[in-house]
RNA sequence: GGGCCGGUAGCUCAGUUGGUUAGAGCGCACCCCUGAUAAGGGUGAGGUCGGAGGUUCAAAUCCUCCUCGGCCCA
């Protein structure tokens, strides 16, 4: 046999070959994937597919269509598309259907601003013509974003997506308006809200940002007390402070805390010039010293004359500044005690004026004080307004800053006065801005639509909104558990839903008021009709149609006013569920759906418009759980944003890395927690990534090119694994299925939890340890070596077989792309057949209940002993691989019915003998010239082992 | 400024009702293999669990304060 040693054996060992290449090519790829999923008509396919299964909806919340897909869009829609692929997977029928919002604010200032470039007045513009362009706009980024959601891998029914500007969503949003109507839960009322001059619009919370300002002005005002149950009071001046002094002029109260101690001072000792020539003045005691500061006024210098509680002030009135206006100034101004008043800044008195603020609007309003409306849209006093209204040259907007600055005319006529105590532009705090025009935001009473969230309602067995929204919640599963508690503290401390906007791009408050009653109408027959012409002609039907189309002969348009407010946009977001969920045009939908997936920040948006639309008009949620993720930070873990230059682009990571990279990214990290993504994580998700690939090139590599473990027959694209008979398994094949199983097991656990970390992390581990370093490691010998028909080759094969038939489906919701190139790397006619990994179904193993798993846990613990004791001759050079190590091992360590040949072959060691204690030493044998292992029955390096001596027999005869 | 949430190895994450030397995967270092080869295997080094107090026989786990970060609100 001496010409054996010579002989390279290389062709008669049974190697790995696959075409699946170990580079993913990802970004080249994938465009290709997904188009021919669009071919195939996947989801028809998936829902032919799933026909009469139990349904899983996951209602998909409207992105805004408006730029491109940024990381929290990928984040968000990664996570839903897992949702709906693995209860797809479970056998679910899933449909998804993708919206978006299309009406508000942020379109119509992008139109604007076209417009502006084109130096064209928007007041030119035709509406029709003006909402035309919205619509054309929205259109567009509809489009855009539809494209980068199906490039990262999002299924869903991307031919007819739902958006919120269609005419039939438009008139069922007016529809729903309605609702509120006829149940008596809409009014219109007047309240400050966040008013922008410059846009010449209330603002919703979300459209404003606030900012830090270092140089708002700051102003000390003096009130003289006309009269006072405190005899010493009467001739003094109250003091308050304020950091917008544009409010002076609409002033009708001052405001004290009860429970605060003022002081009266007595100015008497300082010099004339120093006194405003004013003798006395009320301020808080805890205040007393900081306000002498502003007035330039040593505290050294003051008396106290009078001290006593604001309990005390209650019927003290005071004279505006400019009483010698006349008029609106002549009326004296009461002190009203305000549960708001505290003694953090200011005086301690607080000038009341409620046009401009929540707080004084409400105690101005128990005490009969309306406001006056005398602040106009364009931020400018009224034309008939006394004090800077009208032709004074020097009106101009409340928020111009020399308007409000200390040589400007409020500033310069108080301190004509005598009322001015103090004046600067210094004031450090954070103030409102429009998010759009970054210009600063006022409060302003205006005529608005809302919704009564208080009021007990018939339709709602005598509950109020709230207190239905608020069974609602309880009736709902949150994921995380600590969502619940923000939704119910945000809807519990709520006020009345303001749903009314003065712009043109949205669905109309499309109402009539009576106009002597100022009553509401409610008929049916006309919202029906008004409903009707909207789902005909859009929005515009409302514009462009008299009223007497809409009011029937019966009534006489001239006595009614159509309201040409719109709506909110959180009203149209809050009313998918009715126009999308409940309806005709979506058969596979259905109402409530089980899940609404959005960021945090829904919790204030989309989940509450939702949950208040549908409790208003339904009495209950429209969904059963709702689950929340957390913010996309960068590498640091800080906040990205255009000016810090942090962002991370999800399309040029697509084009660098891969969908699959950003998907197994978005679903690695803890989405329930802010999480962060930047280069060196991206490069950790690309090595686990290639685990998983390398994982699935050696099955490939290692299963038969044709499908011989079938007996021939072609399973194609609804393949599984051949059937294998359990017992006649070797045991590290039932074990391996058993560990199998165990994943499975995990894996669902995952699936119900939306753990998708949990589902990651067990595939990747499996993979990594029980698969790579531990039975394909001890199977690779087999696998090379062992003759094509050798029954624990077959036997390994088959498991191998189950392995991949149920890898590639655990992994299909995770890596869309990489799971469909393995699937048709094997399968090939599945691409000729419109077949796909993703139609396939939760993966059958084979029963092999009943494993003893602790003998087999007590083994690997063994196996890891035998390694670490392996280690220290190898680093000594004595020995270079296991293969030539000799064992002996602990009897006691050694689990029941395993034999030394058997644990040689799962440690991959030489021999293995048992002893006293773990040893190790170098083997005399010779290594086998084709398995490469060192054995007694090998005469001489290079020789062959008497196991390759008969396979080579075989083929050399076969040959 | 207020409410809520969070800060465990370089990275991504586990750490159940407080209880033995705080774990995993990846990365890293070193080694082996060169017949999964820009792959595979082995060993190892990395953490004062954001910081400071406190409760307790015992705290990453409970309490207080501080700090950093985030979301929402003002």
């Amino acid at each position: 046999m001496t010409e054996n040693t010579k002989r390279d054996y290389k062709d008669t060992v049974f190697l790995p070959k696959t075409d699946f290449p170990m580079k993913a090519g990802l970004p080249q790829k994938e465009p290709g994937i997904a188009e021919r999923w669009d071919e195939i008509g996947m989801y028809e396919r998936l829902r032919e597919a799933r026909t009469a299964r139990e349904k899983f909806i996951l209602h998909d919340g409207p992105p805004y269509a408006n730029g491109d897909m940024h990381i929290g869009h990928a984040l968000n829609h990664v996570l839903k598309d897992a949702v709906v692929r693995t209860q797809t997977l479970l056998g679910k029928d899933a449909p998804y259907v993708p919206g978006w919002d299309c009406h508000g604010l942020p379109i119509e200032w992008k139109v604007e601003e076209q417009y502006r470039k084109k130096k064209r007045d928007k007041k030119d513009v035709p509406p029709a013509e003006f909402r035309a362009e919205c619509r054309q706009y929205a259109a567009h980024w509809v489009e855009v974003q539809k494209e980068q959601l199906k490039r990262l891998g999002i299924g869903g029914r991307w031919d007819k997506p739902y958006l919120t500007m269609r005419p039939e969503a438009e008139a069922q949003i007016v529809r729903e308006l309605h609702k509120f109507a006829e149940t008596g839960q809409l009014y219109r009322g007047a309240k400050p809200v966040m008013w922008s001059p410059v846009e010449e619009t209330a603002l919703a919370d979300a459209e404003v940002e606030y900012h830090d300002l270092t140089d708002s002005p700051q102003i000390d005002v003096a009130f003289e007390i006309m009269e006072s149950p405190i005899a010493e009071l009467v001739g003094a001046h109250a003091v308050i402070w304020t950091t917008t002094p544009w409010t002076i002029p609409v002033n009708q109260a001052l405001a004290y805390g009860r429970d605060v101690e003022y002081e009266l001072l007595h100015l008497n000792r300082l010099p004339k010039e120093k006194r405003f020539g004013i003798s006395h003045i009320l301020v808080a005691s805890d205040l007393k010293a900081a306000t002498l500061g502003r007035l330039g006024i040593d505290a050294r210098d003051v008396l106290t004359d009078w001290q006593g509680s604001g309990s005390d002030l209650a019927g003290t009135m005071v004279r505006h500044p400019m009483q010698h206006l006349g008029g609106f100034y002549a009326t004296p101004r009461p002190l009203l005690a305000g549960d708001f008043v505290t003694t953090d800044s200011g005086t301690g008195l607080v000038h009341m004026s409620p046009d401009h603020g929540e707080d004084d609007f409400e105690l101005c309003r128990k005490h009969g004080i309306d406001p006056v409306f005398a602040v106009m849209a364009d931020g400018r006093y009224r034309d008939d307004w006394p004090w800077l209204g009208g032709d004074d040259e020097r009106r101009r907007s409340v928020i111009n800053k020399p308007f409000n600055a200390p040589d400007g005319p409020i500033c310069s006529d108080l301190r004509e006065a005598g009322a001015l105590l103090s004046a600067s532009a210094d004031y450090r705090h954070s103030y409102p801005h429009s998010w759009r025009s970054k210009a600063k935001v006022v409060y302003r009473c205006t005529p608005q639509w809302f919704i009564a969230i208080d009021e007990p309602k018939e339709h709602l067995d005598g509950k109020s909104l709230r207190e239905t929204a608020m069974q609602a919640i309880a009736d709902t599963r949150f994921i995380p558990a600590k969502g619940r508690n923000r939704l119910a503290s945000m809807v519990e401390g709520r006020p009345d839903w303001l749903i009314s906007r003065q712009r043109a791009w949205g669905v109309p408050i499309a109402l009539f008021v009576h106009r002597e009653t100022g009553k509401l109408l409610v008929d049916r027959e006309v919202n029906e009709r008004i409903a009707a012409a909207i789902s005909r002609e859009t929005v515009d039907a409302w514009h462009e149609n008299s009223a007497a189309e809409f009011l029937g002969p019966d009534r006489n348009p001239e006595e009614f006013e159509m309201v040409t407010d719109i709506l909110d946009v959180w009203f149209d977001s809050g009313s998918t569920h009715a126009f999308v969920l409940e309806s005709e045009e979506w058969p596979e939908l259905s109402s409530p759906a089980d899940l609404y997936l959005e960021g945090s920040d829904q919790h204030r948006g989309w989940f509450q418009s939702s949950l208040l639309e549908s409790c208003g008009t339904r009495g209950h949620a429209p969904y059963k759980s709702l689950l929340t993720h957390g913010f996309t930070m960068d590498a640091k873990g800080m906040k990205m944003s255009k000016s810090l230059g942090n962002t991370v682009n999800p399309l040029t990571v697509m084009e660098q890395y891969g969908a699959d990279i950003i998907r197994l990214w978005a679903l690695t990290v803890d989405y329930t927690e802010d999480h962060r993504i930047g280069e060196e994580i991206l490069k950790g998700v690309g090595d686990q990534y290639r685990k998983l690939r390398n994982t699935f090139r050696y099955l490939l590599g290692a299963l038969p090119e044709r499908d011989e473990l079938h007996n021939g027959t072609e399973k194609g694209s609804s393949g599984t694994y051949a059937p294998i008979a359990v017992g006649e398994l070797p045991e590290l094949e039932r074990y391996m299925l058993g560990e199998l199983a165990a994943l499975d097991e995990r894996l669902r656990q995952a699936v119900a939890d939306y753990d998708f970390g949990a589902y990651v992390r067990a595939l990747t581990e499996f993979a990594s340890e029980d698969l790579s370093a531990f039975y394909f490691d001890i199977r690779k010998d087999c696998l090379y070596c062992d003759g094509p028909a050798d029954p624990k080759r077959e036997a390994y094969l088959a498991v191998l077989d189950v392995l991949f038939h149920a890898l590639v489906r655990y992994a299909a919701p995770v890596l869309v792309f990489t799971a469909e190139e393995v699937w048709t790397t094997r399968y090939p006619q599945t691409v000729d057949e419109g077949g796909s990994v993703h139609l396939l179904e939760w993966p059958v193993l084979p029963d092999v209940s009943g494993m003893d798993t602790a003998r087999w846990e007590a083994l690997r613990a063994l196996r890891e002993d035998v390694m670490e004791a392996i280690e220290p001759l190898r680093r000594e050079k004595i020995i270079r691989s296991g293969l030539e190590a000799e064992v002996t091992v602990p009897e006691s360590a050694v689990p029941a019915g395993f034999d030394d040949a058997e644990l040689a072959e799962l440690f991959i060691t030489a021999s293995v003998e048992r002893g006293q204690e773990i040893a190790v030493t170098k083997t005399d044998n010779h290594k086998c010239g084709r398995c490469w292992r060192l054995l007694p029955s090998v005469p001489e390096d290079g020789a062959l082992c008497d196991r390759c001596e008969d396979v080579v027999a075989q083929l050399d005869e076969a040959a």
